[in-house]
DNA sequence: CTGAAAGCGCTAACAG
DNA sequence: CTGTTAGCGCTTTCAG
């Protein structure tokens, strides 16, 4: 019984051993050749390279993960990963990734409690992943996450804050230029459409909202709460519509926004004209609602690639975690849906 | 020097045999109560359980696939991850993937000429997947992948018409459910924004929309192709807005649908009043434009049910391909952007 | 420059 | 019910 047959197995790719033996060489030959690591002779390389082509082969990454403990791929944990921020953020840690060789793992955890995302985090532990990146840990309990501390780990958007390296922009700055956008223009004051108490975005953006009015010596109307949903936004839309006092709001979201903006439609209110709407995301729609809508722009690739750069520096140190924050810039975009107050 | 020191490796976690050592038992012992396969004397298993707690064990995923030659991975292959049908489509796969207890591994192929994706997927042959779902082929060359006849493949929304089992939804019906909603509304005829010609999906839905419109008698005017962005349908609805005979328009997706409403209203154009308007896919923001958009809604979740069901199936079969496709159906969701003509 | 040996962590197969 | 042995595919010693 020979050891390894063309089709004597399950359905295993041709290993280093049948390389080897095709093309009569030693494995460790052909295992040379395949990292190319130490020297060769060139007629020895090139039967080898021979025999790996016919024979289609490709090393195993699982026997490499096994042998020196490392992985090539770096989890991405969320709890959803259909929202504009996940994706976005998602699609530039995969480039980023890419360019370093690494695989992305995907990981959710539906729910923030810890009953949840420990095993899920815990899972990953020694097992596929030599990194972690945390999306958006909103909602759950207050003491979410406890990983090894030997693991690399990345947060992004939670309230993390102290406990894992953080990637973060300045939610609460970004508010402040948003309400400071529609002060200049010339309104009274600005209302606000808040996403949900337990996310640390949205209380830093509230924040933020707040503390831009008090500066100014405005009056800080009470925020309507809502979900980060375009629904949320829809009935928040209505309420509004129907306090003549309002003249320009500011939504926590750019989806908020939208369902915001087509209440006040319906309510027969125009915008800019009766009521400017100010956005936070800077999502791709944003540019072809009606009106088009002014907003705080994130800068997601630059996110993305700042939640790599940041695992991978962790990988292999002794206190991963002590690596520094790193905070992405914000930037205002206006568009038409702001605009001075009629008077 | 001991063999696993608590400290004196890298920092690889707790093996089973160091378990075993602490509990006083064999590396098998423990294996079994980990499997949960065989029995195991229950003093014997509360020893193991409580070492395995103490040491934090979780089990070497890239050992145990070694070993079995399979990962509990499926890999998802798509050339962005950025965008609505991707998305959801990803975040579908993800759920189903995580109830059959497999995770999902990302794998992007920005082009899809041979030479970018047949390295990507070959790179995952022997490596880290059971499997792969590919997405959304469109693009590049006429017979962009190769993979080897082992591994289990499941195509969405592509060209691999027969060589790799599929699940797609009816295109082309979908197309005529739009033209004939319209028609119904007592539309003259229907004008089209296509999407990009390389695209099958595309294809597919132009030719749905000739034909409703052929079978009804219907002139089929000249459609106008955008790229699935929501720009090139700006620049489509400026060009159908100058055109006083339009009264109807079908967008090959939601996105274009925004942009080209957007262009409408800025040419003064009402929305139904002078111009319907119909989308595709069924994206969350489409109940929240201004107005609604009707459109042909895609049952992303079920797309993503489908792709995992289908690849699963497909392992440990001697002719993995030759599952059979799967259809998910469509649903028109008639919302205000689409009225009888004005007259 | 090349070969032989050993072991990463796990589990199937075979004893006891 | 439990222990011993062996080997998955790879690469880092160490010898030639």
């Amino acid at each position: 019984m020979a050891s390894t047959g063309a089709r004597g197995g399950r359905k295993r790719g041709p290993s280093i051993a049948d390389v080897a033996r095709l093309a009569g060489v030693s494995a460790q030959t052909v295992s040379r050749v395949s990292t190319g690591a130490e020297a060769v002779k060139p007629e020895t390389r090139a039967k080898v390279l021979l025999a790996m082509e016919q024979l289609g082969y490709s090393p195993n990454r699982a026997a490499r993960a096994l042998r020196d403990g490392r992985y090539g791929s770096i989890g991405f944990l969320a709890r959803r990963f259909d929202r504009t921020g996940e994706a976005l953020t998602m699609d530039a840690v995969l480039r980023a990734c890419e360019a370093e060789d690494y695989s992305v793992t995907l990981l959710s955890a539906h729910d923030t409690t810890s009953a949840e995302w420990e095993p899920a985090a815990r899972r990953l532990q020694n097992q596929t992943v030599d990194g972690i990146i945390i999306m958006r840990a909103e909602g759950g309990a207050g003491d979410p996450l406890a990983l090894p501390a030997t693991m690399p780990v990345v947060v992004s958007d939670s309230r993390a804050h102290g406990r894992y390296p953080r990637v973060t922009t300045d939610e609460m700055l970004g508010a402040r230029r948003a309400v400071e956008h529609l002060l200049d223009l010339g309104h009274e004051t600005v209302h606000y459409l808040a996403g949900p108490e337990d996310s640390e975005p949205a209380r830093l953006r509230t924040i933020g909202w707040r503390a831009a009015l008090t500066d100014r010596g405005r009056a800080t109307p009470e925020p309507i709460w809502g979900d980060w949903t375009p629904q949320s936004g829809y009935a928040a839309g209505s309420a509004f519509a129907a306090d003549p006092t309002v003249t320009a709001i500011f939504c926590a979201n750019d989806e908020m926004a939208f369902g915001l903006m087509l209440a006040l439609h319906a309510a027969g209110k125009d915008i800019p004209g009766d009521i400017s709407v100010v956005g936070f995301d800077g999502i791709s729609l944003g540019r072809y609602s009606v009106p088009p809508l002014t907003t705080i722009r994130q800068d997601f690739p630059q996110i993305g690639r700042e939640l790599v750069r940041m695992v991978l520096r962790q990988i292999g140190q002794t206190h991963p975690h002590s690596v520094p924050d790193s905070i992405v810039p914000l930037e205002l975009v206006v568009r038409d849906s702001s605009a001075p107050p009629r008077r």
